[in-house]
DNA sequence: GTTCAGGTAAACCGATCGGTCAAGAAACGG
DNA sequence: CCGTTTCTTGACCGATCGGTTTACCTGAAC
């Protein structure tokens, strides 16, 4: 019953966009409203609050990339491929996102769990399952790489952690250095951390 | 000539105190004054605006941490041993900001980093800079890490660049997950990325 | 074709934002 | 002691913040 809108949809998707590329404190639910060509009033319908729209658009966030991870981490791929297509992957996303904004935008996840994560728990709890999934991808190539015999089986969570530690401060960096290259370190360490001291050395 | 005061001093210490536990947005003016103990008008005496006070903040927080680096890193400890120390004291670090403030406060500079890095360009500037200077202690503890035969001459700068990724995502994901024992991860991190594989294996 | 939930529009709210201003108080150099 | 400079004070500014309210419109279901 009623009529149908995608304004909910739309808020979303500005929602992210903006957060993503500027904070989440400087963008204020007018900027999201008029990105989203929605008045505020309808804004206020759909979402009882700020924070209860980032949450919805942090999961509709994750929706939308799920199905490139489970691409990159197919479990048809050797799992060191895995591994490196899913640090290019990385790379080139950031680059694009670099050459359509002229910034590098990081980890939206990172971004604001650092920002705000102090303040809003709902938000701060929403992130760290976040982290928990996408570091799930990792477990479980490295899990296939210990069944090929090339890495330990012990160690799983913690080279996990390790790599997935490197990918967030590499972000980092490369937001804060406004450079996109400092991604390309992140093949390299991911080796090292694997204890692979001889990648393709033609290409250094 | 004229009166004297510890204001901006005082200033200082509030701005560092208060972006470091909550957020550089999130904090205003008014309550940097307050706890500072100094009116509005006294705060754009010192700062023509809340930019600049940043600015000198982090140049100030710097100023107070060096000689604890200096300590850290002294050319009379074995490099191996300057490395180790960092990892404790960072997690030492964290964890009594933790007691106090019942949350993981992350990496100053880190944070307001990702948080207006791509809106501030001074601040941006200045982060990177100080991200340089950290980076700088651990090359140089490489160096001679290098010298005694324990590390590889040639990637100083890549590995020193991989510890520091591996410190700033580990201090992303100890915020997020706002559990400082995360931050125990950053010892056996920094060993793999030294290829070392063999750590204390008694204390594992 | 009417009904009515679902959605929109725009005015409005108190609080707070970063920043300004002008007048006065304090303390240093002379 | 005076004059100058430095610092302090508190009121004030327009803009924006997240959020509310109310009346109105629209369209799918019966």
């Amino acid at each position: 019953m009623g009529r149908t809108s995608d304004a909910r949809e739309r808020l979303l998707q500005a929602a992210i966009d903006l957060i993503w590329t500027h904070s989440y404190a400087s963008i204020g639910v007018d900027q999201i409203c008029n990105q989203a060509g929605v008045k505020k009033g309808s804004f206020y319908h759909f979402f009882p609050s700020k924070t209860d729209l980032a949450l919805a658009a942090y999961d509709e966030h994750w929706r939308s990339i799920q199905p490139q991870l489970d691409a990159i981490f197919s479990p048809l791929v050797r799992p060191l491929d895995r591994i490196e297509r899913w640090c290019d992957a990385l790379y080139q996303h950031q680059k694009a996102l670099h050459a359509q904004f002229g910034r590098v935008c990081g980890c939206p996840y990172a971004n604001v769990g650092t920002e705000i994560g102090s303040q809003d728990e709902r938000i701060r709890s929403k992130i760290s399952e976040l982290f928990g999934r996408a570091q799930q991808y990792l477990e479980s190539a490295l899990r296939d790489l210990a069944a090929e015999g090339l890495s330990s089986a012990r160690e799983v969570r913690a080279t996990a952690s390790a790599i997935h530690s490197c990918e967030l401060g590499l972000l980092v960096r490369a937001k804060v250095a406004n450079d996109p290259e400092v991604l390309r370190e992140l093949g390299p360490a991911v080796r090292r951390l694997l204890g692979l001291k001889a990648p393709s050395r033609i290409a250094a």
